[in-house]
RNA sequence: GUGGUUGUAGCUCAGCUGGUUAGAGCGCUGGUUUGUGGUACCAGAAGUCGCCGGUUCGAACCCGGUCUUCCACCCCA
């Protein structure tokens, strides 16, 4: 009986057309990437149990896939344990692996582990696959690349300016224009909670806030209204709900704002920086501005926070996002290490570079030339020449078997091959071979003396 | 994790209130065309109706479960 073959929920085959558009991300960004000073590591799919729980909070644990420990595990574990069936106090017991979450937490262990070989300031970037539990939806897999670049060991405030440069370079490669930046500041949230008196209902607050583009300002009250924040401290935010003007002017209002609040006011001050200096360098595709509700990551961000949104036409959640970390690798042992970072989200900006069909039309081509086979003969003077063909570094072939010539022909088509080279009896006779241009739809004859009278027109 | 949604030929989908042999378009194979693809015409192959169970004389259709898809929430790339 015959299995029918299936793929996990929220997983995907690549078809070689798919893995040839991502590989034009991947390489684009990559070059980027070391433009930019980055250099490469990789980590391993998994990482020990205790590495990487506790560091996502109790949504991320329970969206970390865990993997089971080898041998007879459950008979080890104790009779209280296994009897009061409560998964927490299990996990540890059959479970001491698990695949990683994202690239972040890996990263700052291998900082940590690894710190008396590496050189400070530390800019490293890694593009690897990483696995999360979460229920799929479109442009959410279970299954995913991230692809990051972060800095440590360096508190400059150059840096963030930096990573938004490294996010225009990036989008201006792929053709694509209109990407939004978004910037905001975790210090300047701390500050506004702070002067409206709801600093110990910080993660709260920023969430129901971050709501505001979906939900609206009522929404936004009604949700901090739930959580507990009065109505006095909601009404002093009614001037954050009418920011209007370009980000400079924007921060300007922040800072009568958060009068009081020595943190929100560093916030203040830090874009600023960033964004004059962005103003004074230039971006070329991508556009940069102030979003004091953006609240995303607020795990360990405890700076610049970034997102960056697919041009305005296109319905899809962020395609990127980053920001400063003061404590990462902390958690590790290591103290007073200052990270800033930015991730792309690869299979959202492929689904964004579909939509609007910005993939260029020559990586579609999978071999420029495909020699018909008309039998043994002929084939031999054929394989000669793609032989030679490939030593200059074209992509070519020979079609494996003497199949009909239409079925030949439409193989070429269907493969999108430009050029078809015919080398028949008559061909080989006369030391020739015949090349058909298959967009144009005319052909050419060339002697086999001289196949570079061919290459000179590739 | 909560609520909803989807599943019929390789692909996109039709199939009326349960009723004999389940349909279309595209694609595929062959032919018109034995040295020429994309157009046209002709013919053909291909489906355990996601899976398991139930109701019924009878189920693609009704009911339950399960897997999958997509959506909202949660969270996030």
């Amino acid at each position: 009986m015959a299995q029918k073959p299936s793929i996990p929920k929220g997983t995907r085959d690549f078809s070689p057309a798919e893995v040839t558009k991502r590989d034009y991300i991947f390489d684009t960004v990559k070059r980027q990437f070391e433009i930019f000073g980055f250099q490469p590591i990789e980590t391993p799919s998994f990482e020990n149990f205790e590495t990487l729980m506790g560091k996502y909070g109790d949504e991320g644990d329970r969206l970390i896939f865990k993997i089971l420990k080898s041998g007879d595990f459950i008979s080890k574990v104790d009779d209280v344990t296994y009897s009061s069936k409560k998964s927490n106090s299990l996990m540890p017991k059959i479970s001491d692996k698990a695949l990683r979450y994202d690239l972040t937490v890996p990263f700052a262990r291998y900082v940590v582990m690894h710190q008396n070989e590496i050189d400070f300031p530390f800019k490293r970037y890694q593009i690897q696959p990483v696995w999360r539990a979460d229920r799929p939806q479109k442009g959410r897999f279970r299954e995913f690349y991230q692809c990051d670049a972060d800095v440590v060991g360096s508190d400059s405030l150059l840096q963030e300016v930096e990573l938004i440069k490294l996010y225009d370079a990036v989008f201006t490669d792929l053709k694509l224009e209109g990407v939004k930046i978004k910037l905001n500041n975790r210090k300047i949230l701390a500050g506004i909670a702070e002067v409206i008196g709801v600093k110990h209902l910080l993660v709260d607050f920023t969430v129901a806030l971050d709501k505001l583009d979906k939900i609206g300002e009522e929404g936004v009250r009604k949700e901090m209204l739930e959580k507990g924040i009065s109505e006095q401290s909601i009404e002093k935010l009614t001037p954050l709900f009418h920011l209007t003007g370009g980000s400079l002017v924007q921060l300007e209002s922040l800072k009568l704002l958060l009068e009081g609040s020595e943190e929100g006011l560093k916030g203040v001050e830090e874009l600023i920086f960033v964004v004059q200096t962005i103003q004074k360098l230039g971006l070329k595709s991508a556009s940069l501005a102030i979003d004091v509700t953006l609240a995303r990551g607020l795990n360990y961000y405890t700076g610049a926070i970034f997102e960056v949104s697919a041009p305005e036409g296109v319905a899809m959640g962020s395609i990127g996002g980053g920001g400063r970390y003061d404590d990462l690798t902390g958690i590790f042992g290591m103290k007073n290490t200052s990270g800033v970072g930015i991730s792309f989200g690869l299979d959202r900006i492929y689904l964004v570079l579909e939509e609007l069909a910005l993939f260029p039309e020559d990586i579609k081509e999978s071999i420029q030339v495909l020699c018909v086979n008309f039998g043994d003969r002929e084939s031999m003077a054929a394989l000669q020449l793609v032989s030679q063909l490939r030593e200059k570094g074209v992509k070519a072939d020979l079609y494996p078997s003497s199949a009909k010539m239409q079925k030949q022909m439409k193989y070429a088509h269907n493969r999108n091959v430009p050029y078809v080279i015919l080398i028949g009896a008559q061909e080989l006779e006369e030391g020739s071979f015949v090349v058909k241009d298959m967009k144009q739809g005319n052909q050419k004859s060339y002697s086999l003396q001289a196949p570079e009278e061919f290459l000179k027109t590739l």
